[in-house]
DNA sequence: GGGAGATTGGCAAACGTTTGCCACGGTTCG
DNA sequence: CGAACCGTGGCAAACGTTTGCCAATCTCCC
């Protein structure tokens, strides 16, 4: 069932069908009706690839996230449907999944389906895999990359505002030796939170305590690995922060393993506020980025790009404020025994690194 | 740039380069390389909209999840797009947050995409909505229906199974009075979770206990709520069941929160086998369901369906086995200094629901 | 009553592919 | 030497829309 045999039964044009479901102004209300009627009775769904191949504009937006089990995603994904489903887009969703040989197809598949954008939520990754799409002149939205050319927006998050309120809380709590669990490296949003963290424990003059700080890899498991060099270190940390929810949940795990108590032993902060964080045991205080919001915005840069006609000489840039969200992993230091002040100073450098 | 750009740099007809392009074996190697020279220099991607008009195919599959924020779903969405990709298929996916009207929305937008087959996980809602589908001969996959229609699979999952485990491990452990927290029953696998706890508890004889069970909705929320319930009710369970592991995880708060220590005064098993069970403190004993396989299962039955040139008179049913997976929430009963067996007795018929 | 202008609807081209059909050239065999 | 056949490649139609352009009809005013 196509267009023509609805203007046929309604004994009109292809063309006048077309115009009276597309709400064309000028179409006689009576034939329009009369088009309406014949589509409501046959349930005539329009063929979208046609649609798109006519118009050049597929509709379709490009979402590419690192890795949907990580429960930072699914919210985000969650949102950036939702809205674009109420503009009338349609999205494509990639789970690059870290390899970039699957972020390599996934934008091959993205051009081939002529995408109207994409946004690129992978924290930092592959930018050199997305030539293709920023040669093809399509939209493009990043985290936490560099000032913007044009067609290419990007959203910068403020990890210093939340990182800092953290670092704050936990120095009012009386901790001194804090730990911190850093993401992969490689990846320029993990480098930026451990940056913000370095300058928080600066600004409050903890910077010449041990440095504590491990490498992880955004998951469970490496949080307990870095848990387990952590709580082995030669000066125990009596607070730490986390580069994500995950890891934060990794520590938990493993300090419950070696009957660790948090709060009491240890105070523990995460960072992301992924929805699970407050069904921990304890809920898990933590640095808020709201994904919600992160997801409205990729959407909205998106959305400007492709209904702006001239387009900006540069990309626009967004801001995401982090915040922390006080629960119940941290709580004052435990009062210290026997602290080896005089040695620990010794070993201020120490720092572990899988 | 397009097919006859191509075709006219490699001085051969648009037919050729398309043969080319497809590898077409009639076509002069020759040429083919000529073709293809052009292609890689130019990095031509065809446009699959036009592919897909003139072919009738999309290939693009559709995936309704229930929620996707409900982190069984991310894993699903995972492997399927995965599997898909690998066979050449994108996915159209929906997260219909129990919406009817989203669902309703979601099915036009996927007839308008022309999708070639729909995987429909959420596990019995709202069939009514998917008459569109039906109507147009769509293949489609189920969770959990009834015996199908030509071009309609069907994956049955065997709750019984893993259910049965999970009641005869609790009765090893001298368990009596085993709770059970139960998904809203409006879904037919809400309904289906209880019914085979309900044949398990009979199986070994426990049908005289009170019977404990509470309909909860499958959140965290929900959990805590029964949870509430459970733990005042005037024959506390010294076991309670879930219907998902996020129920399992919102008992696993509320217990906290009244300082029910679990296992030592409860034993817990939830269901699902979500990834991050085995990072609840202490680690959840669960019901696994492999999401992997569901998936997998899943699109194996749309693309048999899709590649099947005549459709079957009724569609194929798989079977899904769960399997009790054991963790640390679970422990012996607690010996029952004062318990009021009569009394408990005369309410065995207590019940309470939401 | 006739012409100008405004409405309205139809014709047909275009979007970028795939593919059925046919023609061309070359080879083989009688 | 001619006919039959095969391998190869090109022409053009088709997929289902949208839309520019034009023609037809109507209205209104002089």
């Amino acid at each position: 069932m196509d267009l023509r045999e609805i203007a046929r039964r309604a004994r009109v044009s292809t063309a006048t069908a077309s115009r009276a479901i597309n709400h064309v102004p000028t179409v006689n209300p009576l034939l329009s009706k009369r088009v309406w009627k014949v589509v409501d009775e046959l349930g005539y769904y329009p063929n979208t690839q046609a649609r798109a191949l006519v118009s050049g504009k597929s509709r379709i937006f490009g979402l590419i996230v690192s890795e949907i089990t990580n429960p930072f995603f699914p919210e985000i994904v969650a949102v950036f449907e939702r809205i674009a489903v109420e503009h009338g887009y349609e999205i494509l969703l990639t789970s690059t999944v870290h390899d970039p040989r699957l972020m390599a197809s996934s934008v091959r598949r993205m051009i081939e389906r002529r995408v109207d954008g994409v946004a690129v939520m992978t924290f930092g990754m592959e930018e050199l895999l997305l030539e293709d799409l920023k040669l093809r002149r399509v939209p493009l939205v990043f985290v936490d990359v560099g000032p913007a050319l044009p067609r290419i927006s990007n959203i910068r998050i403020d990890y210093l505002h939340g990182i800092r309120q953290a670092i704050q809380h936990l120095a009012a709590l009386r901790h001194r030796r804090i730990g911190f669990v850093a993401g992969p490296l490689s990846l320029k949003s993990a480098v930026a939170r451990k940056d913000a963290f370095l300058q928080s424990i600066q600004e409050i003059g903890l910077a010449g305590e041990p440095l504590l700080i491990v490498e992880g890899n955004h998951t469970t498991e490496g949080g307990m690995e870095a848990a387990a060099q952590l709580l082995n270190a030669p000066t125990k940390p009596t607070a730490i922060l986390c580069s994500n929810d995950l890891t934060a949940i990794g520590v938990m795990k493993k300090s419950y393993e070696e009957s660790v108590v948090i709060p009491r032993d240890l105070s523990l902060v995460g960072f992301d506020d992924v929805r699970l964080a407050q069904f921990m045991l304890p809920p898990l205080t933590t640095v808020q980025m709201s994904q919600a919001e992160l997801a409205m915005l990729a959407f909205k840069a998106l959305l400007a790009d492709v209904e702006r006609e001239t387009p900006l000489l540069n990309g626009t840039e967004y801001v995401l404020r982090t915040n922390l969200l006080l629960r119940q992993s941290t709580a004052m230091a435990p009062t210290e025994g026997i602290r080896p002040r005089k040695s620990a100073a010794r070993e201020s450098t120490w720092c572990a690194s899988r």
